[in-house]
DNA sequence: GGAAATTAGTTAGCATAGCTAACTATATTG
DNA sequence: CAATATAGTTAGCTATGCTAACTAATTTCC
């Protein structure tokens, strides 16, 4: 079966490069978790924290969407975060049954801090690529996003 | 501040890239996650599968090295692989400490299913883009694995 | 040749993270 | 106002990560 070029892509095709990017994906995750534990928070946390930090407060649903967890997960992910002193919650006024959930100042520094660490070693290695390279990383980047949310 | 075509990157643009791409792995990964309980095997087992799978017969060493992580992690995740009949095991005979890890048919029928599973909705959206896209990342993923490999 | 050191893997024990089921408390609906 | 629905928690299971400490086999070296 050839490809129609300009159009669409063979099935064989379409899964090798789907499975070479979930593996890529792995690799490149696992690389990056050497250096997690030096936050003393784990990936989840931090991850969830992340989402309070870039995109502010939300409630513990709608944190547990934003990560695709369950609520129960995220509520034991939020316990460890407050009692890092990383969150803050607040009962909402218009719905009791509602959390405020909003990062702390420290929460935010320690963000910032883990997040540089976690890729500074990628951007080792990265400066030591040709530009052409880097842009192209950058370019897969952005439609890995894409393909992540579907598009 | 510019790049100097074919020679380095300025630090800000690296950490930026490597930025991007840490948080587009992450957001691949949770899309993909979704189905991995359907094999009734975790993430971390099938990874392992697929390296006996596609490499071939390996040393627990060797696989805990490939898959990052350390031996005694290794281990149980062997232990969980042999309990469900989807890997066997041996004792070489020039070094009767070292095991050979070889994935049985079984082992092999359940990673094609689970692996094709895994990458069937991405593989669905790449279908819809372009073939010079689809060529791009799948360039992609080969630099992020060597990324991964810090080379 | 045999004691000491090294290497391969396992076991024990701890923490994080994922899940479902079952619960409490609050809000909404009929 | 009773029944239902919604937000979050608690309890308890599994899987995965780690280090420390162990066994067994091999290699080193006197």
């Amino acid at each position: 079966m050839e490809p129609e070029k300009g159009k669409d892509i063979p099935e064989a095709d379409a899964l090798a490069v789907a499975d070479r990017l979930h593996s890529a994906a792995i690799h490149l995750l696992r690389r990056v978790r050497t250096r997690d534990t030096e936050s003393g928070v784990g990936p989840a946390q931090l991850s969830a924290l992340s989402v309070l930090v870039f995109a502010g407060p939300r409630s513990l649903g709608e944190l547990a969407a934003a990560e695709q967890v369950r609520p129960p997960t995220m509520s034991r992910i939020v316990a460890g975060l407050m009692r890092a002193g990383l969150v803050r919650r607040q009962v909402t006024k218009e719905d009791r049954r509602r959390l405020r959930l909003e990062a702390t100042a420290k929460g935010t520094e320690l963000l910032w801090a883990a997040r540089k660490r976690r890729v500074e070693s990628l951007a080792e290695t990265l400066r030591q690529l040709p530009a052409e390279q880097v842009e192209q990383l950058r370019q897969a980047a952005e439609m890995m996003e894409q393909l992540s949310r579907g598009e």
